[in-house]
DNA sequence: CAATCTTTGTGCACGCGTTCACAAAGACAT
DNA sequence: ATGTCTTTGTGAACGCGTGCACAAAGATTG
């Protein structure tokens, strides 16, 4: 989910769930595929199955789109495709910033699906002097000094930050000051912004952290062994100071 | 969300709410932050404004874990570091693969916040040929034929898909064959997998698009006028075949 | 034109997640 | 000890998202 502002129980202006939002680019997605194959129409069950989702699902959420299906058909792809762009956004053109070129930045700045759809990069900003004018992914790496004068030169409103932590909330806040109110934020940090500016973060670390306490549970139940340790034994790990570093926070030392 | 396999109805094992699991890696962060300032020990309340959350759901969090807190003065903080990180299995340590080295996976093996979690690098691997013994982020690449012996030898139950679309399904199979049940899909394209994997997927341009869609209601709310438009002309709006939406723009091929 | 078949669109019920609000628990002062 | 103050832990209400199941709509066939 958006690590975003307050939810949006308010605007309700075109009110499509942010659920269904969040799915729609993945059915664009199946559906780009079946364009390309030149499928003139497509059912829900089909293109659920694509989309890897519950036809019933798929179907409420075209619902709020609207009643662009046939019945006894399915639906026209090519027309489909139009609308759900048009309802995303896509269908116009938006200049984003990347800030941040080091390894991560590099491989977004080269990342094909950007510019696939409606998204150009603008610029790529970096802290680095020594990395100014260097293009990168064909584009010239400018200094943040000169961030403010790019995003409003470019009218830009999506930046997305691939800084280091530390210097990711100090970025934010010169984005957003500039006039960006779209952020995505690729930093292991959480970000503060002003209401009226929207951040998505992805996470590696976070992710990982996920599927490893899924694994542990696959893993603990077929020995179940290990359950709960009792309080003694709490109350002992609560004794193990701090000792580690910085970034290498090695995972809290079993305690003796 | 993770677009994982059938939700966990099922095993009630521990049962842990997944949307609290998505968030103690937030906690666990935050509070790694604390424990390396010292500090000793922390109320919901300020935790919560670290980790970007209420401080009721944080709450409501800890207490699918134990009661560990101490009412009137908070939680301990290396305790609980302890306890979140035992929860995540993250006092154990995880090898995991990342298969397509390019710029992406790169940046992947460069990343800090793998390692810093007991999450290892245990071998990168790509198709093609010319990468092989290649070192990356110190790590020789090695080649997609022996990925089975690789997965194998090493124990790897994590994998991560850093290829184009077009491989990922493949890999993915070639994956699970050899016992990897949890998948971190980087390629945007849905993954097909057998019960008892897991995958999460993490797409940039799917994020971006997200975004996009909210921008462009943010910028549709400030010049009102398309607000909400009654359902008779919404009716009549449908009937205007083949040739705009309210924004004006190309015809999509209505389905005649 | 009537009958049949396919597939959409949606009313409804259910379950998960969030939030409120407060009683219980403990720390701390007197 | 007793009282006050702080902060946790949680019962309960609410709202969102999901999935079922079916009526309505249109295609298609005879």
């Amino acid at each position: 989910m958006a690590t975003g502002r307050t939810h949006r129980p308010a605007t309700r202006s075109r009110g499509i769930p942010e659920a269904t939002v969040a799915r729609l680019p993945l059915y664009l997605r199946a559906l780009t595929a079946l364009s390309e194959r030149s499928v003139p129409t497509v059912s829900s069950e089909e293109l659920a199955a694509a989309a890897g989702v519950n036809s019933a699902k798929l179907r409420k959420d075209f619902s709020y789109l609207g009643s662009y299906g046939t019945r006894g058909v399915g639906y026209d792809v090519e027309y489909l495709v139009y609308q759900i762009s048009r309802e995303l956004g896509l269908t116009q053109d938006w200049p984003v910033v990347i800030v941040g070129i080091g390894n991560l930045g590099a491989a977004l700045a080269n990342y094909g699906g950007f510019a696939s759809r409606g998204f150009r990069v603008a610029a790529l900003i970096d802290a680095d002097p020594a990395m100014a004018g260097k293009p990168v992914a064909g584009i010239p790496v400018q200094h943040t000094d000169d961030l403010e004068k790019i995003i409003q030169d470019n009218g830009v409103s999506i930046g997305v930050i691939a800084t280091p932590a530390g210097a990711a909330q100090q970025v934010c806040d010169r984005l957003v000051a500039a006039g960006v109110t779209s952020i995505l934020n690729f930093a292991p940090t959480v970000l503060n912004v002003p209401d009226g500016v929207d951040v998505r973060k992805v996470d590696l670390s976070i992710e990982l952290q996920i599927l490893a306490f899924h694994e542990q549970r696959k893993a603990g139940e077929e020995s179940a062994a290990d359950t709960a340790l009792p309080a003694a034994a709490a109350a002992a790990a609560r004794k193990a100071s701090a000792d580690q570093g910085p970034d290498g926070d090695v995972p809290a030392v079993m305690p003796a």
